[in-house]
DNA sequence: TTGTATGCGTTATCAG
DNA sequence: CTGATAACGCATACAA
């Protein structure tokens, strides 16, 4: 109520003591009487004073204690997949753990709001690889604030968190291979920050890391394969993919390798409403192992990436920089995991006449 | 690569002008001649001064153009919900209009990330009705930082932003009553933070205003109907409530209204897999009207609420506070969207041995 | 249009 | 264990 709020000057003369005393009593820095901290907590009370203005601190200390998320899309769509918010959960956590707390930022802002440029953080992390990635880098780097680079490609000595995409995507496709499946196809993420859905050609540009080494990975195994790019990744889009590659002309596929899990659960409903019987007829398999909504009651075979510990890991490497070392670029793997989506190719059994158990 | 970064005082030294003058030419609040600005901003760039340092604006203005958005849930399971991203989105619009960005903050912090005791923001918004609400309105109240809440039951002169549930819920159920739906069952949200999935009793108490005021507003016109409170708001939780409904002894309904659109698409699927069809045995409704993923190539049926609205308006009334004004509650409506998932009931039309096209 | 002076609220540092 | 001092980097009122 009082016209200007309390600062730790005037604590410190209703106290009676200097002001560094009162400071250390909050801090806790510096071992202090219990006489003088009761005097001191007391007169805190009685004015109305509930701590240290942070933005006096971070000024004094040189840390506001803020990492700045940099999110090239809108929140909405941007938190659209799970794996993304997964990931930033771990983040949170990990940039927690050194007391700091997430900013969430745009690298296209046109208004007035905290841009890379004015905004109060001590690092940054980059999230994807929206199309301003590389203009958002630079005017971070010109800053001197530390960054961390999570899935995209940002090159150039700065750390980057990322997955075994091919491998983990080759591992899934060998299970199917074994499965006795011969014709597959597959459904892909965006082939560009801005991509529209069709069959990827063989010179078509992939600017998408994600989408390329996935996509790398199962032709490792299935060089024939052909491949769909989805508009995004989400169960809407992978069904469309999935209507879409179960119209095309040519044999139908016994498994389709989906690179994310919500496309997985759109083709498997695009399966479902041709007619068509999962695993028994199609077997699809999916990409990330986050829980997704809607697959129920299925259980998807997928590759189980570790989204969370990313976030973790990209704190970490915060911490690490802040600290003054050099960040690690960090290489995660991702699990297989099996579940009811994929089984023995049709082909393989049906000659004999009869299903097994 | 110095060992001290330039500050604008060094800039100006450089320049040959005043600290004050080379300020302004960052700031642009007072006219500077064409020569000296472009002197100041030759230095700047020699010494590879990127602008004032954001941790002394903010001190220097007692504004740090940060919002914090105090979420009850761990990241990954509040951001499940379409509707709090949309909303979230329209908060990020509506601050960063103000120039402020958002700060994402946990109201159960045990570790040292910023509390909200201490980040360095201007001002809060609540999101939802965690369970720690009152505790984190105290300790945000103390500190005598403006505090918005949104779609929660806060009371004492906060200003709340909300939704016209009762009413919104009611109108859909009248829409369903039109088409001649006598026998009808509903599906809720969670009956307090932490539910459990099940029939509502009549004298089950429910915390979550949400919930009850939709609840309350299907009652209104279909004063028997049963509800069954869904675990949270889910396509998963609503496939399992749906098939509650559809296996509860009893005739069946030829209508489930649902409280949100994830739950609506759970329990169209719960429907389907029951070898039901949707709208013709059984019409579902929604709430929200955010784009589900996962109810393609159907539309639902539902109340769309102005979600990003929310957001903006709480933006707004956080800069009405700080502008030094009271900041109203507001109430926001919502409106019907008719699409494809409700029609006649079956009984209204059976008795007449013919469907019509 | 430019310069001068002052303080925003804290907290290291170091001497007592 | 406590106190005095000096920044942290900047933006504003005011005078020139």
């Amino acid at each position: 109520m009082n016209a200007r709020r309390a600062t730790i000057a005037d604590v410190a003369r209703v106290a009676g003591v200097a002001a560094s005393t009162a400071s250390v009593v909050f801090s806790g820095k510096t071992p202090v009487s219990g006489a003088t901290r009761d005097r001191v907590l007391a007169a805190a009370e009685q004015l109305g004073y509930t701590g240290p203005d942070p933005r006096a601190t971070s000024l004094r200390r040189g840390r506001s204690g803020i990492v700045g998320v940099v999110i090239g899309d809108r929140l909405r769509t941007a938190f659209r997949d799970p794996v993304t918010t997964v990931m930033l959960d771990g983040l949170a956590e990990g940039v927690a753990e050194q007391g700091a707390g997430l900013l969430l930022l745009r690298d296209d802002n046109e208004g007035g709001e905290p841009s890379l440029r004015s905004a109060p953080v001590d690092a940054f992390v980059l999230v994807g690889c929206s199309g301003h990635l590389r203009e958002s880098l630079a005017a971070i780097r010109a800053r001197g604030i530390p960054v961390v680079v999570v899935e995209g490609d940002a090159g150039e000595g700065i750390p980057q968190i990322h997955l075994d995409n091919r491998e983990a995507q080759a591992e899934i496709a060998r299970h199917l291979r074994s499965l006795g499946h011969r014709e597959v196809a597959l459904v892909t993420l965006q082939l560009a920050a801005t991509g529209s859905p069709g069959w990827i050609g063989a010179d078509d540009r992939i600017a998408v890391d994600v989408t390329r080494d996935r996509l790398e990975g199962a032709r490792d195994v299935f060089p024939a394969a052909r491949a769909y790019a989805a508009g995004g990744s989400s169960i809407d889009e992978g069904y469309a993919a999935g209507e879409a590659v179960l119209t095309a002309p040519g044999p139908r596929p016994t498994a389709i390798l989906a690179q994310s899990d919500l496309l997985a659960a759109g083709v498997i409903r695009a399966v479902q409403d041709a007619g068509l019987v999962v695993p028994e007829d199609i077997s699809v398999t999916g990409f990330d192992g986050v829980q997704v909504d809607g697959v129920a009651p299925l259980t998807l075979t997928t590759m189980v990436q570790p989204a969370a510990e990313k976030g973790r890991a990209a704190g970490a490497a915060i911490s690490a920089m802040l600290a003054g070392g050099p960040a690690p670029t960090i290489r995660l793997s991702s699990a297989f995991r099996p579940g009811n989506t994929t089984g023995p190719a049709p082909t393989a059994r049906a000659p004999e006449g009869s299903a097994s158990a």
